[in-house]
DNA sequence: ATGAAAGCGCTAACAC
DNA sequence: GTGTTAGCGCTTTCAT
């Protein structure tokens, strides 16, 4: 046990009540009015150098931190770009979330982050949210968004920019890949190859569009070559490495003539390759595989998984960009369409012909 | 470099750039004073149904969203809690940002993410940015800031939650674990299943404050067994997968007598662990791994490494709770401490005694 | 149950 | 260069 001083309380001493500093605060301490404090603290208009020096100090003795809200309301003007995803887990938007950091870094404007889920109302739901604040440009995942969504977009009157993919109409700009070709080249890639009965592993997600559209294009270009499926499994929830093992197991002891197994991403195609190698079923001799993404953090695995590069870095870098030259009046013009090609690395696990 | 299809416009779809709609629009469409279509559209007050329903009605066909600048600026009232984080992209503030969610989902109140990268300088920047969004409480990764940051903090009249970590006084409250002592438990299992030469291999991060601890009571405690760590390697950048493969198989080629390796995370422990089985060295007999984080996604491996569980959900969903329980009342008291116990995850490659 | 008036803290636009 | 005057679109408060 310690001791326990008690300490009188000093009654004289206030402690001042702890109300914000507003500019006036920095007005009467400086001895300047709020207006030109105003002017120094956004370095804008002619202030001397002695004036410039005393609001400064000012300021800075004081702590204050000026009030966005009040300065937003008076100017209508809000350095905040709404960027809208699906979901932070998944290594995929976290590359996009740091293109465009990297440039709206170099510009005033800042990035708010919300999160969906996957789920249409989530999406709306956040949406209105991040509205309300007023954004002076939008990034969203998807070309698909509920009816309110899409009108409040287009009424939202600021730049809006929908990312990741380009099957489909995009209501202001989009920048992305077209998931549908980028399975439909994969198809290609392993019939090219060789393989001829296919089985596809991948999420049990209804709502992730762009995985279904990666889907749809594989089929379709299999069918072309009048291939179909052998054989399908989907996941939902857990580790995507054992999910990938787990269901790697299951379809090829359910369909053992597969000979080439086509994964949604490349975290269950991991896990599948992991599987194989630890049956000591031979890649690409006996199966091959491949993922989707091109994520680096694989790049340790003793295979090297044939996938996709997505180009989620470069693809928020170009939205970024789109948002940021509106705003700044650098290229005014909306309604910009910008197809990346994904380009496929064929690792070790689709054999070469 | 990627190619970059641009599309043509379709110059018929224009953006109409009207001005957003207010509170007056509505008034005037449902002809009902303003101020009764506020009290509606925040559900305030007795309002009688008729006009309410008139009220509703108006602002959704005309697909009025309010203006919270404005709302904010009048009430002094702002929902947003600032999250300020160093990094999206290693699995673990995702997490956090989960259990975040899950506690304010079911408040008014709404998180919104700046990213440090680890840099001090860099946190001070976007604490100041968020603090003059003048946000409901402030939720920061680790106890460590800047003097300005500090007293930024101190002065924002806002409850402010330091999370992760617990070694060290807070500024308000503090959510997390003592990686101090996760370090020290982890030696101590280490030394107690009897490895003897023991190496580290960790990130180039001096401001990684919580690997730093980690690491110094690491040596501590072996250093109180008479223990001496025989030889240490660190890295940047690069995916650390195939980065833990790299240095793993450096340090074993210089100290080929070392029987235990510490890896800073679990990703690098993975990358060695790899190493390991590719190379035929035998684990946990030959030589032992350890990682830190319990990160799920690695649940698929062929064998389980070692690891500490960071409770990183939980400390989201206490950091959340105690910004909530201040906010609305529940719970004023601010100054909090709550320092969550890891859980030491033998795994496969730690032996047993 | 509804309305009128007075700001919230800042900036645009204009004076001086 | 610096100051003055009106708002920005809401909510608070007080009246009716």
């Amino acid at each position: 046990m310690t001791d326990k001083k008690i300490i009188p309380m000093n009654d004289d001493i206030e402690i001042p009540a702890r109300r914000p500093l507003t500019l006036r605060d920095v007005s009467e301490a400086s001895g300047v009015s709020e207006m030109t404090v105003s002017r120094v603290l956004r370095n804008r208009g002619d202030v001397s150098d002695a004036t410039r020096d005393k609001v400064l100090k000012a300021a800075k003795t004081l702590g204050y931190v000026p009030n966005k809200i009040a300065g937003a309301l008076a100017s209508s003007r809000v350095n905040l770009v709404a960027v809208i995803i699906p979901s932070l887990s998944n290594m995929v938007f976290p590359e996009v979330m740091t293109g465009i950091s990297e440039i709206l870094d170099e510009t005033p404007l800042q990035p708010v982050v919300g999160v969906t889920n996957y789920l249409p109302e989530k999406e709306e739901e956040v949406l209105f949210e991040m509205l309300s604040w007023r954004p002076s440009g939008v990034i969203i995942a998807g070309l698909e968004h509920t009816e309110a969504a899409t009108a409040m977009l287009k009424a939202s009157g600021v730049p809006v920019v929908e990312i990741m993919d380009t099957d489909g109409e995009p209501i202001d700009s989009m920048v992305g890949i077209s998931h549908r070709r980028a399975g439909r080249e994969m198809a290609r890639a392993i019939v090219k190859a060789g393989y001829q009965n296919i089985g596809f592993l991948g999420t049990k997600m209804p709502l992730d569009h762009r995985a279904r559209k990666r889907f749809e294009g594989f089929t379709e270009a299999l069918a072309k070559e009048g291939i179909e499926i052998v054989d399908q499994e989907f996941y939902s929830g857990g580790s995507a490495l054992a999910k990938g093992r787990e269901l790697t197991s299951t379809i090829l002891k359910r369909s053992p003539d597969i000979d080439f197994l086509y994964f949604s991403n490349d975290m269950i195609g991991a896990g599948g390759l992991l599987h194989c190698l630890d049956e000591g079923i031979e890649v690409p001799g006996r199966i091959g595989l491949a993922g989707f993404n091109g994520v680096e953090l694989l790049d340790g695995l003793p295979v090297k998984l044939a996938t996709m590069d997505a180009e989620r870095r470069e693809i928020g870098r170009s939205a970024a960009r789109i948002i940021a030259e509106q705003v700044d009046g650098t290229n005014p013009k909306g309604g910009q369409r910008i197809e990346l090609t994904p380009t496929l690395q064929i690792g070790q696990t689709l054999r070469r012909r």
